[in-house]
DNA sequence: CCCAAACTACGAAACTGTTCGTAATTTGAC
DNA sequence: GTCAAATTACGAACAGTTTCGTAGTTTGGG
């Protein structure tokens, strides 16, 4: 039950609990545990324990005003994200934004839709920078 | 000393030392001691240690022809940083690509030059697709 | 040849993340 | 009110990572 201001970086397993979570709104651990077992085996008390943990992490907040306890993210989708990409970029490209988007670029098909996106994202910054 | 053909992702103490050999190029364990206490603490034997393992996992090949062995990284920074990329846009980005550079961008500020040079990896990619 | 310094090997402890079994609690149906 | 089903709480096992102490080995200088 201790928790202060900084929020952990999720771990793998958490992360996972975490898509769900923004991808459904408040769930509660049986939510969870059905769309995770789509994907991965991952038994029910397992998921339970997860959320108790990260409900004490601070990584989500829980309504238990109900039988079953209803779980929400902390952090959004956006903000966890980032996290995760910056620690990535210090951790293994010498802090080298460019040499990240580059590689990412480079090792997955991208769609026209998406690089044209990219590419107004750039505009963007460009014309910021001027 | 069991080695098989998958070489697995490098942990986070790991990639730090992968950091430095990719940078020296071929190293002691003296020599990646010195460049690591630069930055975070850890001790001789630790380092040691940690080289041993990764041995074991093939993650670096070492040169025991010398009193002090000479360790090298397997495989090259690209394809390891391809490999972490990929690894956290399956992870945390449900396979975006789009998603991942975008945050990227957003969340460092980009030099010109790089954002020129991405632009330009961008008109590859699109003609490529035509 | 002998010793000190540098090095490698190895085991074990501390820590974190993940898993799940079991016990206790709550709730609704009857 | 009682019971079964669903739920939460908790502890413990297990695996992987990181740390370092200690012991043994090698080497060069004297």
């Amino acid at each position: 039950m201790a928790r202060d201001k900084t929020i952990p970086r999720p771990t793998q397993a958490e992360t996972a609990i975490l898509q769900v979570l923004w991808q459904r709104g408040p769930s509660t651990v049986r939510d969870i545990h059905e769309v995770l077992n789509g994907e991965r085996t991952m038994g029910y008390t397992t998921v339970l324990k997860l959320l108790q943990i990260m409900y004490d992490k601070g990584l989500v907040r829980r309504d238990e005003s109900r039988r079953s306890h209803l779980y929400q993210a902390v952090s959004s989708q956006r903000r966890t994200q980032q996290q995760l990409v910056t620690d990535l970029l210090d951790r293994a490209f010498g802090g080298s934004m460019r040499n990240l988007v580059m590689h990412a670029l480079s090792s997955r098909k991208t769609s026209r839709a998406d690089l044209a996106e990219i590419r107004g994202l750039l505009d963007e910054l460009e014309e910021k920078q001027r």
